[in-house]
DNA sequence: GGTGAAATTTTAGGTGC
DNA sequence: GCACCTAAAATTTCACC
């Protein structure tokens, strides 16, 4: 898969509005509709484009607290690992999951109501999954930037 | 702003898709077009939807690596965070940046191309911003799974 | 990569429940 | 508040050059 300039142009519109049509893409990348819908189908097809997601603001649902918190599992084994990943992706506040280096063994990106509903959280849905050995929890108070955009 | 369930069901349907056409939205929630249009486009006017964002798969653009970089401040001033925020916002690799709790001050979310171009943007980059004290760099050996869906 | 045309979709207004 | 209808404008998508 080769990305040129104009694909570049694209990808970076459509992170920017996903729902543009075709023609105001086409305009802005000086192409015409034909090659210019195209070169996104391809982007799709091919994996570039994973998705198209509307972003919702946290706070206007209610979601007013972000924490990031570091998981260690109390055994380094293929079964506690799968176990972990799977019961922790049910849970519906966990946003993100990534296996990391350093002093533990996860990071979790996690959205609560409130700072007493996150303790809930850990105490009752994260503390009921099975292998974990600690968490630590680090609150996010404000966030400065989150761009939709990476760089291309 | 008040939330009922059909909005909650096309936040839902819009962060799962946010291409998805009118028509298509109004009959997974059982209304007729125009009534839903009107509340997408009051979910936008009162910002609960703030935009729509393709989602590129970072690894298909040769961004290979992503880093949680913790970073200090040398001293508390609002002039050096103001200073730190705003520098860091330029540096197209930080997709993140958050003020948190904790014995670090910031954390940002970093892409690279690989370790090496991350070793080169943490010492030129990052490294050049005034009032850093040290950075602790978090990496992400896997990324097991990154919802595109809050809870609602 | 571009053109033109058909098919579909969006968007707005009006009516009555 | 909604469904239903109508209709113009815009958009997607196609075969073809």
């Amino acid at each position: 898969m080769s990305i040129d300039k104009k694909d570049q142009e694209l990808l970076a519109h459509l992170q920017a509005n996903a729902r543009s049509s075709i023609a105001q893409l086409a305009n802005k990348v000086n192409l015409s509709d034909t090659p210019c819908l195209r070169r996104i189908k391809k982007l799709e097809s091919t994996g570039v484009i994973s998705g198209y997601h509307a972003t919702i603001e946290p706070k206007r649902i209610g979601l007013n607290v972000l924490v990031y918190a570091f998981v260690r599992l109390n055994q380094n084994s293929v079964t506690a690992a799968n176990a972990f990943e799977e019961q922790v992706e049910k849970l519906q506040h966990v946003q993100e999951c990534a296996v990391v280096s350093g002093s533990y063994d996860y990071l979790l990106k996690v959205v609560a109501t409130d700072l007493e509903a996150y303790e809930h959280f850990v105490k009752y849905k994260l503390g009921s999954i099975d292998y974990i050995a600690n968490i630590e929890s680090t609150v996010v108070l404000k966030q400065t930037f989150n761009k939709k955009q990476l760089p291309l």
